[in-house]
DNA sequence: CTCACCCTCCGTGATTCACTTAAAAAACTA
DNA sequence: TAGTTTTTTAAGTGAATCACGGAGGGTGAG
């Protein structure tokens, strides 16, 4: 039985530790730590672990996105998501960026031991409550269909990200218009493309997804 | 030298783990755990720990009202705060609630245990980052000067929250309407007292102010 | 060149905002 | 208990925004 070889991809550290301590074992060996995207890679510049245990909520590049680029250029590496949220957005996202696992971060010691071995093993992992949110789009769908990316930068334009980002922080549409030097329609043009690329319905949720993309700070 | 009791209250199952591992030692003694107020309350009626480390942001009731609470009714009981957030609005709220420490999750084993031991001992404990912070309100002026206070469960009526609660959810004015059974403009008279009150200015303030205080979940 | 996408702008009807007034019900206070 | 304040309800009005559609010019890829 031989080590498995992890770096801990998480920006706080308290939890970091506190994930060492948890699976720190014979078979399990933490190989390096990092807090950001930019220290992920400098890491795998001279270490390559196993598993990448990887918080899908890091400030700069998002832990999907790294998690697309890893699949790209480490493919033998195995990205396990820790993920505060459940959307289902998320998790099919994750899925398509190549994750092999996906865990809620209300996951137990044993659960994350399972799914660090079974995605050691070359399988796949999802919680159980994470597998029924699936269920509704079907797993292979996501991962077939991976044509229609959903991630932020990919799908929406420069422009598009400063009106949302300028609307998130709090500027009203004659605002953003007068700033940018266009018309308050092409505002609210640009607003209706971002939220039928997005599927969202509400300003609100609008607010939220920018706030979740790190666009802007709450 | 006798053991510190602990009661950890986070609803991150495998940040609690983490945590009873970090702390765990000869003189420290978690005594019990809790995701939400309401098991804390639970568990106080038959385990009185010494210190109570809470994180802020809790499902249901929040952290900070939740350290009011403690306050008044076992004022025997040092909260240790443990924070994602390093806004001055968030630390002075604690520290108007009773709070003895603040701590952010970016913290170290080290520190942590150093606050446990401060704290136990009968100082308070501000890590150096958060200091820096409060040195711009400081600490007397947010202490005695508790007669302004700028907590949304003192300034809001019920039905307001419930409104600003359903409104950063997604919900529209008619969807809020129909479910309450009020009229329109009702909600939309709500929504205003509730803007006049907080001095906001757009929804997406709004948005933003039910998230920070935890009404919604990002 | 064609096609896809981006950025720009407008029409229109429905909805919401922002500000004001107001009245009944509930809660608090003297 | 009587009087005051707060809460909850509602509406009027003009401006702004939303939601849905269409459209023309620019740019880059194939």
């Amino acid at each position: 039985m031989s080590v498995i070889k992890i770096i801990l991809t998480e920006d706080h550290q308290i939890l970091r530790d506190g994930i060492k301590a948890l699976i720190a074992s014979r078979n399990i060996e933490i190989v390096g730590e990092a807090s950001t995207g930019i220290e992920l890679w400098k890491l795998l510049e001279t270490e390559i672990p196993d598993i990448i245990l990887m918080d899908i909520s890091l400030p700069g590049t998002s832990g999907i996105e790294l998690t697309r680029l890893i699949s790209e250029r480490f493919p033998l590496i195995k990205v396990l998501i820790l993920s505060m949220f459940t959307d289902e957005s998320f998790i099919n996202q994750a899925i398509k960026a190549g994750a092999k696992g996906y865990l809620h971060k209300n996951t137990t010691r044993e659960e994350m031991l399972i799914a660090i071995e079974s995605v050691y093993a070359g399988n796949e992992f999802y919680s159980d409550n994470i597998s029924k949110i699936i269920l509704n789009t079907s797993i292979e769908k996501a991962k077939t269909h991976s044509s229609e990316i959903n991630n932020t930068h990919e799908i929406l334009s420069k422009r598009e990200i400063e009106i949302l980002k300028m609307f998130a922080e709090g500027f009203i549409n004659k605002e953003i218009a007068d700033r940018l030097f266009i018309s308050i329609r092409t505002v609210e043009s640009h607003k209706n493309h971002i939220m039928q690329k997005l599927n969202l319905k509400t300003q609100v949720e609008l607010v939220k997804y920018a706030i979740r993309h790190n666009l802007v700070i709450i």
